[in-house]
DNA sequence: AATCTTATTTGTCCAAGACAAAGCAGTTGA
DNA sequence: TCAACTGCTTTGTCTTGGACAAATAAGATT
């Protein structure tokens, strides 16, 4: 009679879930959802016996709409006011099509039919045929300009999305891993920060500067400052590359960029690209802010070009 | 004179880290770490000039071996009314180095040494002479203790971990990129929860399960529990296969793992392993728990039975 | 058009109190 | 001998309302 695990009851019922559930279901943190009912009137869960919030599926789902568009960057404080019926309106209409590329759309129908296997081997087939640089400079961006406004428009499922993201990060990687360039000019370690988790523009990157003679270590992501200053310390890093989604905010990441270049020995390179800083003129001291894709082979050259002039003053007159 | 920005400051000195890093990087809750404070007078995290706690960087060193000491059965209430030193000598002293190995000791020397290629060559040497199986289940958990335990002695930095583990990671993926079994049954879908961003684990089980015919998905790390079910709603999803790290809170894992089984349909299978779920005795019902990697063959095995006796009850009568 | 101010929004932190869930210890009954 | 029930203690999470820093938008300035 007697159900002997009340979660499973709760769950069941269609009373509501607790508030460390919904936490975990939305992403939106326990204080954040106390501080929305008490300023905007909603979620309004109801009480269990001993007055603890029970928020029913329904407040669940439209605050996991909510949470959708915000990501998409709209204020909390005009969703919050708006009824759910104009919420899902918005999130269908809104944005008409960015980059309107028609070519990429076979990756899309790829992963709408879960066709994995023949998603790998469209992303080898390209690979080979175009070669690593135009496959890194050209293709990816286009497949990610596609799915990300696929997503936008709800075309995409979420998951769909992490999953392109990992075939695509395994074929590059696998690339990466072929080249296999060994103890070559400059040494670049390459990660990011502590809360930027995007891990494929670093990939990126590392494919193109191993595919140009390059010696990459990558740490991964989210390595902390420090960390990366001490890394530094006791290696023969030549140059420092990090990356910056464009969900990074951009005042964090010139201060994180002004911290690092004043701990580095000067002698360290210190690169930095991504949405974040693209479109920026600002220009940091110091720093070398990748714009875009293409800028990295004339980088790279550039760090040749002061190598040689500095061994040849060095050690030799002239030459 | 004055600096322009306080975060400079802040992390450069020696002052400490926030609450929530503290939660990050040691898995205690807020909450709790603020109940701790005022019952037991520890942790005593210095304030910053607005009054929030600022934790120095050894009460937080104090606070892990707390938790890794809850972690193997203690409570909390004896631990916490310890000075450090008898904490260190009981964590010491209780697995007398649990995996008295030094022949693990080569990955250190190489890792203090810089010697990234000759760490890549010697991994993927030894995983063509032991095989993947062996590789996974004896090699790289021996390199994990070694690592781990040199890390709890202060005799590795932080970095050199993460470039072990970026190191160990590529060769699990190329090895599970070569293996390409298409199609085969049963599909597992893998990844990690939110706010579970440990990879490794993850990959080996999925190396484990490649090299037995099973054909995985992965879709990376940190995806939230309802994209899990949307991605198992619309595949064709056999088992669903979860890690939990040692940092992962126990509570918040059994949770999530009874409200994916709620969710999910009755033949969808649901394993979980990981540091999280090994050694407790409790059984969650209808998932099966991977104590060990040694578990994932035979739990393979008897999908195949399980699936062979549904076919024949549904198809002949007997066999 | 990019930067610097100022105002508003918004998320996180704090405090102490309360209490349920989990664990422990001792007792009873099969 | 072991399992189940009891009461007792420990322990983590939830509650409230106030406060304020960090993030963003809006306006001013070069």
């Amino acid at each position: 009679m007697d159900n002997a695990n009340p979660e499973i009851t709760a769950a069941s019922s269609t009373a509501g879930i607790s508030i460390a559930a919904v936490e975990r279901d939305t992403g939106l943190g326990k204080d954040t959802l106390r501080v929305w009912e008490r300023r905007y009137g909603f979620p309004q869960p109801l009480r269990d016996a001993c007055g603890e919030r029970l928020y029913p599926a329904e407040q669940v789902e439209h605050l996991r709409l909510i949470k959708r568009l915000i990501d998409q960057g709209q204020r909390p404080g005009k969703l919050l006011r708006k009824p759910l019926a104009a919420l899902a309106e918005q999130l269908a209409g809104s944005p008409p099509t960015i980059g309107a590329d028609d070519t990429a759309d076979w990756v899309v129908a790829l992963l709408k039919n879960r066709d994995v296997d023949r998603l790998r081997t469209e992303f080898a087939q390209r690979l080979a045929r175009d070669g690593l640089e135009r496959f890194v400079i050209e293709t990816v961006p286009a497949l990610n300009r596609r799915i990300g406004d696929g997503w936008m428009r709800g075309e995409i499922e979420i998951f769909e999305e992490h999953l392109y993201t990992e075939l695509i990060q395994n074929q590059l990687r696998a690339s990466i891993y072929a080249l296999g360039s060994r103890g070559s000019r400059p040494h670049v370690l390459l990660t990011t920060v502590k809360d930027e988790e995007h891990l494929l523009g670093l990939l990126m990157v590392e494919a193109l500067l191993a595919a140009n003679g390059a010696w990459c270590i990558s740490l991964g992501a989210q390595t902390p400052v420090t960390d990366i200053i001490g890394a530094v310390r006791c290696t023969t890093t030549d140059i420092v590359a990090l990356s910056f989604s464009g969900a990074y905010p951009w005042r964090k990441a010139r201060d994180t960029l002004l911290e690092l270049r004043a701990a580095l020995p000067e002698t360290t390179g210190l690169w930095a690209g991504g949405a974040a800083l693209t479109g920026r003129r600002r220009v940091i001291p110091g720093i070398r802010i990748i714009d875009n894709l293409h800028a990295i082979e004339p980088a790279l050259a550039d760090w040749h070009a002061m190598r040689r002039a500095t061994q040849n003053s060095g050690h030799c007159t002239e030459l």
